[in-house]
RNA sequence: GUGGCCGUAGCUCAAAGGUAGAGUCCCGGAUUGUGAUUCCGGUUGUUGUGGGUUCGAGUCCCAUCGGCCACCCCA
């Protein structure tokens, strides 16, 4: 046995080569949901397990076995470690009466957490940015959102993600052709995989999803969910479809398409990329509006979705942008008796102005603190010897560019370094 | 949870049952205070972990942990 202790499997650490594209990633997310008027609410990770049978619903794989879930003695009750956000944040708009003035913009960002064997793309703790618009009924939301992940895909230099639509209507729509699809299911037990059949009377719609070719033969022959929906939302497809086309937005029907979790209606989308084999959606979200009264609050409509940021990353990453680096502007060393407060001092002010300025530590020769300076990617070495520190002076060295070592005061480094 | 492939130095990879190596990185030095280039020298390690077979295992077998790919499902 290692006497190492490894992360926990899928619980992936983030190193800081890599940090830079989360926070490149992090900064233009931020700016852009800024840009539509979002705000930011923050959630526990941790929530009653109650919450998430509840909206996400008993017969999904979330619930059934992808949970981190415990019973807290200390308290005597059931916690679940989130595996999705929207649960949360209707939650809390409910809990906090968010809605007692108008709709809201709100989003959210953080780890989630579900027990699946990991993937590429797929990990037990990911992270997502959910963005959701509550109270708003129409179409127009729906379009809102569904735009601005365009414009976010452009932000980020995203070529190929294409966005799949569909509509899964009201929820008694849904009942009437869950209904007959049962029977069309019934009527070929024999061709249906033992997933199917478990799912027949659980969620027999996502059968309609299935991989299985035999299973997706019996689903062609079914009724379609599209011939059962109502005027009321049909119009809200038909508005939805229109305002896409007048933004330029490309979408492909997909009537396969229902999502996973229980709490949806009408409107579901995915965006969806091929550079990331299996696990290709980016993006994911839908219409929501009976989740408030599941819940126990106020009925109000509500629309939104996630987006998981390894795998956006990834795509980004792919996309070749260049790597964000921000080297400092100067290292400072120094050798010699009394040097060190000298240097020290110099670079403080310097941070004051507002210079990326580090300062040597850890001993080692002059001309290893040089390699230091130059392994550091700084543009200037400032030297700091005893002849400096006599004459009240610095050695500016430039690294990057060609150009000789000066000897200036003290007080003119920083308009040595330049903006 | 199921199936397939794979774990050797910090990193990228050799060693086809017989003494564990290369490149890179890192550290030190090339006449006293000058990086990156060049030259010289040095450490790279319980071969993921634990058992087994064998005179002998990085190599063969079993288990376990981890990674990748797919299924399932989803971000």
């Amino acid at each position: 046995m290692s006497q190492t202790i490894q992360a926990v499997r899928g619980m992936n650490d983030v190193l800081p080569d890599e940090a830079g594209w989360w926070l490149e990633f992090e900064a233009k997310v931020e700016a852009w949901l800024e840009r539509y008027g979002y705000r930011n609410i923050r959630l526990p990770l941790v929530e009653h397990t109650q919450l998430f049978r509840r909206a996400i619903g008993e017969a999904t794989d979330i619930v059934e076995k992808e949970m981190y879930s415990w019973r807290d003695e200390l308290n005597d009750e059931e916690l679940t470690l989130r595996p999705e956000g929207t649960a949360s944040c209707v939650r809390a708009a409910i809990e906090h009466s968010l809605l007692h003035d108008g709709p809201k913009r709100l989003w959210y960002a953080g780890p989630m957490y579900r027990h699946e064997r990991p993937q590429k793309g797929r990990y037990r703790q990911f992270h997502q940015y959910g963005v959701e618009a509550l109270g708003y009924a129409g179409p127009d939301i729906d379009a809102e959102l569904i735009v601005m992940c365009a414009a976010l895909w452009r932000e980020l230099g995203l070529q190929d993600v294409r966005l799949e639509l569909n509509t899964i209507g009201s929820p008694a729509e849904r009942a009437r052709y869950r209904a007959d699809l049962v029977r069309h299911l019934e009527q070929h037990l024999e061709r249906l995989d033992a997933d199917a059949k478990r799912r027949l009377h659980t969620n027999p719609l996502r059968t309609l999803d299935s991989k299985n070719p035999m299973v997706q033969e019996v689903v062609a022959s079914a009724p379609a969910l599209a011939d059962y929906l109502g005027e009321a939302s049909l119009a809200h497809f038909e508005g939805l479809k229109r305002l896409l086309e007048a933004a330029g937005i490309r979408y492909a029907i997909n009537p396969r398409l229902v999502r996973g979790l229980d709490y949806y209606n009408l409107t579901v989308f995915e965006w969806i990329s091929d550079r990331l084999g299996a696990q290709g959606t980016v993006c994911g979200g839908g219409r929501y509006d009976g989740l408030f009264a599941q819940l126990g609050g106020k009925p109000a409509p509500a629309t939104g979705f996630a987006m998981g940021n390894e795998r956006l990353i990834a795509l980004m990453r792919d996309a070749g942008s260049a790597p964000p680096a921000k080297p400092p502007r100067a290292y400072v060393v120094f050798q010699g008796e009394g040097t060190i407060e000298y240097a020290l001092s110099l670079a403080e002010e310097l941070r004051r102005l507002g210079y990326r300025v580090v300062q040597h530590a850890g001993g080692g020769s002059f001309k290893s603190q040089m390699r230091k300076a130059d392994a550091s990617g700084a543009v200037y070495a400032l030297i700091v010897g005893e002849d400096e520190l006599r004459a009240g002076e610095v050695s500016v060295k430039p690294l990057r560019e060609p150009g000789e070592q000066r000897r200036i005061a003290r007080g003119r480094v920083a308009e040595a370094l330049g903006d």
